[in-house]
DNA sequence: TCGATGTATCGACAGATGTCAATGCGACGT
DNA sequence: ACGTCGCATTGACATCTGTCGATACATCGA
């Protein structure tokens, strides 16, 4: 089990991203694909998310990432768990080590909502 | 006095985004991807876009949208800024008003950078 | 059991962001 | 010329965000 905390519900990435220009939005479906976007609004996490996507096996543990990103490990580690909570990424503790992977039907259904 | 702005050149939306899992990203390519999701991770400026592109021909002035979104009209007005900026939008003065299009090509760009 | 190691959390801080009321700026119509 | 109307800009404010050092937690090896 990912432990992590399994209170936020890491945004059920089924639902998300009705196709924006598919019709006026309600409030809820702007808020939820908003809250995708979100996540990839920022420099860093896009590229944590393709230095994993680009790495070997599709996996990496912060200590993989740190030195690319050029940051500290809590914020790496911050930015990781921004990631895996917009269901982004998935985060598997084995060991000492935590991996992540890239959810790549996230990215899918983002990029569906984005399409005409 | 910074007279507006227009010096921002509105991000080139043709460069913009490679995709974020065909290899790791520099960190400039990381910056301009996350320029373009950086403006649709609001749940008003992607409620706007849906709105204009919902709208009959397509395109619709800052009077159209205040009342739909519920926020003041300097808001309105400055949301549609940023999404100029950001390439997602387009801003033409005809007389008085002010219309706005989506950038239908911007998106298919952003949606690219999130496919396999 | 103990020390080392990989991560997460906490506390703090500067800077960015979303919002509004007030005001400025042009383009009309009279 | 003047008032009106649509929009942008300004100034102010509370809140959110990205970042770090310090620290806590858990797992492994000796």
């Amino acid at each position: 089990m990912t432990t992590s905390l399994p209170l936020l519900p890491a945004v059920d990435s089924a639902v998300c991203c009705t196709p924006v220009t598919g019709g006026a939005l309600t409030t809820e479906e702007a808020e939820r694909t908003a809250r995708t976007f979100k996540a990839l609004g920022d420099p860093t996490r896009v590229r944590l998310l393709s230095l994993i996507a680009a790495s070997g096996d599709g996996e990496a543990c912060i200590c993989d990432l740190t030195a690319p990103v050029g940051l500290s490990q809590p914020t790496v580690s911050h930015h990781m768990r921004i990631l895996v909570e917009a269901g982004l990424a998935t985060r598997e503790q084995r060991g000492r080590w935590a991996y992540y992977r890239v959810v790549v039907d996230a990215l899918e259904s983002a990029s569906r909502a984005l399409r005409p």
